[in-house]
DNA sequence: TTTTGTTCCGGCAAGGTTGCCGGCAAGGTT
DNA sequence: AACCTTGCCGGCAACCTTGCCGGAACAAAA
C-alpha cells in the first residue's frame, strides 16, 4: 500500500529513499550492465512498491520521439471506421497510441490537423485524403520535418511516400464485367469527384472491361458527382430520364449506390430486370435493402493494419525507398440487383 | 525564408541570436509585462521568421498538463461515430487534441486503454463504458490521479462523475406507447445486457408504458440479448414461436431491430400487419430498408458535443459537483414498421 | 610497488520551457 | 545624500529522464 494519493512517483524518489543516485536508478531500471545485483533489486522492488511508470513526456522529450502516430481520415464512416480499428490493433501492439483527426472532408480542416498533429510532436502519419483536396502543400511540411508518412485508401500521386491502396482498377473491372456477363448493355457509372484518384481507378477498371467485351464507351454514361447519397439519387434521376437510359449503374460507392436505388424505385423501374445495380465498398447496408445490392468488398479492416505496418516498417528504416505501394484486392459479392440470371 | 530543413527553433536560438536571455526570449513571447517595446518587437519578428513554435512536450513537462483527453469508448458503430465528431468539434475548438481509443467492448481491452491513456498522460477522460464491463476499479485509478472524468451515453452509477446521457426511460416510453397507440397487444422487447443501463432504462419506459395503458406485463415477452444483430434474429425466431406470440416487439437498438426484422421475414409475417416493429438509434439504415423501420432518434452528435463542453468544465472548475447529469432528448420516428393506421 | 583492469557509482549536461528571485540602472522622493 | 520606486533583464531551479564521463574502490597482473 504505497502512497498512491500524491503525484507519480519519480526517479528522483526511488533515489531519494534509496540513498543512491538518479543514474544509478536510471541504470537498474533500463537493465544496464553496470549495476550490482544487490542494488538493482533494492531498485526494482521499490519501484514495484511505488507504482513507479517512467514520465512519457520526460522521455519523448530525452529522445525526441512521442510514439505516437497521426491518423488523418476524412470522417468516420463504415470503411473508415474499420480502417481505423485496423490501424488501432496494429499500432497498439507495436508500442503506440494514435490520434485520429477528422478532416470531415474539408480542405481547410485538413491542413489544420496537420498542422495540430505537428504540434502535438507526433512520430508521423497515416493518411487518407480529403476529396476535398487538390493542393499537398501541407503535407509537404510533414515530410520538412523527415517525418514518416503513410498514405491509405485514398491516395495521391502528388506526394511521394508509401501507401496502400485497393486494386481498384480490378473493382470496376469486376463489378462491370459482372454486369455485362448478367446480359446488360448499357451500363452508366456513377464516378465520385474527379479529381479523386479511387474514383477514377475504378471508372478506369469500368472502361477496361467494356474494351475487353468490345461494347463501345458511351461518355454520356459517365456521371461524375460529389460522394454522397443525395447527389447520387438526383444524378440517377438524370440517367433514367435520358432517351437512351441505361440498363444498368455501377456505383463507386455504396452510399452512391443507395441514392441510385431510390431514384430507380422512385421512376417505378425493377432491379435486376429493368435494371442492374452495382456498388462499391460491400457495407453491411447492402445486404439488409431490398433488393439487396451487389457490391464490391474491400478488406478494411485487413487495409487499416497493413497501412499501420508498413508505417512502422518505414519508421525503423526511414531510408527505405517511398516507392512501395501495397495493394490489396477486391471482391465481388453478388447480391439481386445485378444477379439477373439466378443460379 | 529561414532554414526549415533544421530542427524546429527554440526560444534558445532566438535568444542566441538576439544575444537576449532565454527567460527575456520567454517573457515577450508571453506578453508578459517587464519586457521593453523594443525587444518585444524584435523577439516577435524573429520568431515569426523562424517559425518559431513551442515545444508542447516541454510546455506540458513543465505545467504538468497535455491539453489531451482520453476518450473510451467500446466500438466505432454510427451512434459512436457522431458522438466522437461531437467531441472532436468542441476538443479542438478549446485547444484540445483527442486520443480515441476502442474497448472493442472487451473489459480487458478498456482497462488496457485505461492504462495507456494515463500512461500518455491525457488531462482526462471521457467514457462510455464497454457493455462487457462489471467492475469499475479501473476508472477509479483515473480518479486516484485527481484527473477528472466524464460518462457519456453508456453510465453506471458505480462510478461518481458528471454525465451526459439520453433520456432513455422516455425512448423507452415513447416507442412502447406508440405501439399501443397503434393497436398492438403483445408488445414484447429486446433487451440489451442486464448489466447495461441504457438498457435497462430502456426497459423501464416500456415498463412505464405498458402501466399507463393498463397493460399486464408478461415476463415472457422480455428477452434480454447482446447487442447483436445475429442474437437479436434468433431470440426473435424464439419470439416468434411462442405458442402466445407477440404482435409486435421494440429492439433497444437499431442493429436488434435489423435483425428482428430479418427473422419476421423468415418467418413470413408481415410488418406492420402480422407485428409491428420499432428500433432505437435512428441508424440511417432503418429508413432505407424495406419495410422501412420505425426508430426512437437520439441526438448523438450534440451528445458529444454536450460531453466534451462539460468536459471542459469539470476541467476549469475541479471542485464542481461531480452529480452533473445532463440529458439529452429523444424523438420518436415513425415510419413503416409499426404504421398500421397510416393517417 | 606500480600498473592495469574491473566493477560499480555519482555528477553533470541536455532536452525546451517557465516561475521566482535578485540585480542593475535611471529616475523620483524625502 | 540616502532612500525608494520603476522598468527591464539575467540566473537559477524545476519538470523527469538518459547519456557520457570520470572516479573511487578493489583485485589481479607485472
Amino acid at each position: 500500500m504505497a502512497n498512491q494519493i500524491d503525484n507519480p512517483a519519480t526517479i528522483k524518489d526511488i533515489a531519494k529513499r534509496l540513498n543512491i543516485s538518479l543514474s544509478t536508478v536510471s541504470r537498474a531500471l533500463r537493465n544496464a550492465p553496470d549495476v550490482s545485483e544487490e542494488t538493482r533489486q533494492a531498485v526494482m522492488s521499490l519501484s514495484q512498491e511505488l507504482n513507479y511508470q517512467p514520465n512519457r513526456l520526460a522521455l519523448s522529450l530525452r529522445q525526441n520521439q512521442t510514439h505516437t502516430i497521426g491518423v488523418i481520415i476524412p470522417n468516420l464512416d463504415y470503411v473508415l471506421s474499420q480502417m481505423v480499428r485496423g490501424i488501432d490493433e496494429v499500432a497498439l501492439e507495436a508500442g503506440y497510441t494514435v490520434m485520429v483527426c477528422q478532416s470531415n472532408e474539408s480542405f481547410g480542416r485538413e491542413i489544420l490537423n496537420t498542422q495540430r498533429l505537428l504540434e502535438s510532436l507526433v512520430d508521423g502519419f497515416i493518411i487518407s485524403v480529403s476529396s476535398e483536396t487538390k493542393s499537398f502543400e501541407h503535407f509537404k511540411k510533414i515530410q520538412d520535418r523527415n517525418l514518416p508518412v503513410v498514405m491509405f485508401d485514398r491516395i495521391t500521386p502528388h506526394l511521394s511516400a508509401p501507401s496502400v491502396r485497393l486494386d481498384n482498377q480490378s473493382g470496376g473491372f469486376m463489378a462491370t464485367e459482372h454486369l455485362i456477363e448478367q446480359g446488360y448493355k448499357k451500363i452508366a457509372v456513377l464516378a465520385g469527384p474527379e479529381n479523386l484518384g479511387i474514383s477514377n481507378s475504378r471508372l478506369e477498371g469500368y472502361k477496361q472491361a467494356l474494351k475487353k467485351h468490345k461494347i463501345k464507351l458511351d461518355p454520356d454514361l459517365i456521371l461524375h458527382c460529389d460522394f454522397n447519397q443525395d447527389y447520387a439519387y438526383y444524378a440517377t434521376l438524370e440517367l433514367l430520364s435520358m432517351k437512351k437510359k441505361p440498363d444498368a449503374i455501377f456505383t463507386i460507392s455504396d452510399r452512391m449506390a443507395i441514392g441510385a436505388m431510390l431514384a430507380i424505385k422512385k421512376k417505378g423501374l425493377q432491379m435486376p430486370t429493368d435494371i442492374g445495380l452495382v456498388g462499391f465498398n460491400n457495407e453491411p447496408v447492402t445486404g439488409l435493402v431490398t433488393p439487396s445490392i451487389s457490391s464490391v468488398e474491400m478488406p478494411c479492416f485487413e487495409m487499416g493494419k497493413a497501412a499501420a505496418k508498413l508505417f512502422i516498417e518505414t519508421m525503423h528504416n526511414k531510408e527505405s525507398a517511398t516507392t512501395i505501394e501495397k495493394i490489396l484486392h477486391p471482391k465481388l459479392i453478388i447480391r439481386e440487383s445485378s444477379l439477373k440470371f439466378s443460379a
